[in-house]
DNA sequence: TATCCGGCTTTTAAGAAGGT
DNA sequence: ACCTTCTTAAAAGCCGGATA
């Protein structure tokens, strides 16, 4: 390991490369062994004074990018490593209450933070576990062998998508929403973000169709298996595959394809197939449980899905929570 | 006409090579 | 040795037009 750095616990280390929510790269702290080696690309340093806790908090806070702007040449930010030079590293100021009794305060209310962030994440994780568990036992194991089977074509009426001309700007400022894959979330069924908007005119001129509301619109290529129920009368991308009226509970069809969506996906990975077709999704065989039951299901994975994103919620207002501290806690 | 396909662009990430 | 710049690769996303 000769030409490395060996840090030793509690020691710092400043990373020049940069990455996204970090334009000047991070300064860390060694907390979870009791050393390690780093390549000599990094600036290591240990403190003479000041409460270590404190220091990383700071450090945290991102307010020392500042001074690393002041030194960093901008030509290097296009790619990779920031162009800092290590003497001039060490002669950068920060401003820092003296008081270490402040220090420690300060340090042991963040800590405290960053403890129930901790927690807080460790919770989503889980639930986020547990849903999978959940959808496979609806899915897979619960399943009464007296319940109907049916293909999704003989309960449900389709619709593709399409892309009007990009060419003609005038049918992307209207006001009917139209959206690709991207706009929508892997994991949630009814969380679709609406970022483009187009006009009655350019659905005549092209292929895409409105979809009602209430439409379960499945990515049937690009971002295979994502699933959602659009919330408003919109349009999709080709790369869809939607079912505009479905006998039975909507949000449990959902549930149901999203989770056959997420198998078949998975048999398209690693291939040259980089999408499932429209007759794969129209094949798909589904259980039709009774209405009563299907309702019971579906409300009951909807209810687990609104606590999960109410955990998350809460992760984020602690998150925003420490963000907003660290910012008024240093100058 | 609905669906499918393949090529193209954009984004992200590394690696190699070159300069001082 | 230490950076910067040039290249390449891989992944993700988009879209026009061919095809049955």
């Amino acid at each position: 390991m000769s030409g490395y750095y060996l840090l030793k616990n509690g020691e710092f280390a400043y990373n020049k490369s940069y990455s996204v929510g970090y334009d000047f790269g991070s300064i860390k702290r060694l907390d979870r062994y009791p050393m390690g080696a780093l390549s000599t690309l990094y600036i290591c340093f240990a403190l003479k004074r000041h409460e270590s806790d404190f220091i990383k908090a700071y450090f945290d806070s991102l307010k020392w990018y500042r001074e690393i702007y002041m030194i960093s040449a901008e030509g290097a930010r296009n790619h990779g490593l920031l162009n800092v030079p290590t003497e001039e590293f060490f002669d950068t100021k920060h401003y820092l209450p003296e008081n270490t009794d402040e220090q420690r305060k300060i340090a042991d209310f963040l800590i405290a933070l960053d403890r129930r962030i901790e927690t807080q994440q460790s919770l989503v994780d889980n639930l986020k576990k547990y849903k999978r568990g959940l959808h496979k036992l609806v899915f897979i194991k619960n399943r009464k062998p007296s319940w109907e089977k049916s293909a999704l074509h003989d309960i449900a009426s389709f619709c593709g998508g399409g892309t009007p001309s990009k060419d003609v700007s005038s049918y992307w400022d209207g006001e009917i929403g139209w959206i690709s894959s991207s706009d929508i979330q892997e994991e949630w069924i009814d969380d679709i973000s609406v970022t483009r908007r187009i006009t009655k005119k350019a659905i005549d001129n092209s292929a895409t169709k409105l979809c009602p509301e209430g439409t379960i619109a499945i990515v049937s290529r690009v971002g295979v298996g994502k699933v959602a129920i659009i919330p408003e009368s919109l349009c999709t991308s080709q790369d869809f595959t939607n079912i505009t009226s479905i006998t039975g509970n909507t949000h449990y069809m959902a549930y149901q394809i999203a989770f056959r969506m997420k198998l078949e996906a998975m048999k398209t990975q690693g291939t040259s197939i980089k999408g499932v077709t429209a007759d794969t999704i129209k094949s798909m065989g589904v259980d039709i449980p009774p209405l009563e039951e299907q309702k019971k299901i579906a409300d009951m994975l909807t209810a687990f899905d609104s606590y999960i994103k109410r955990a998350v919620y809460e992760l984020d207002i602690f998150l925003t929570m420490k963000k907003a501290l660290l910012q008024q806690l240093f100058i």
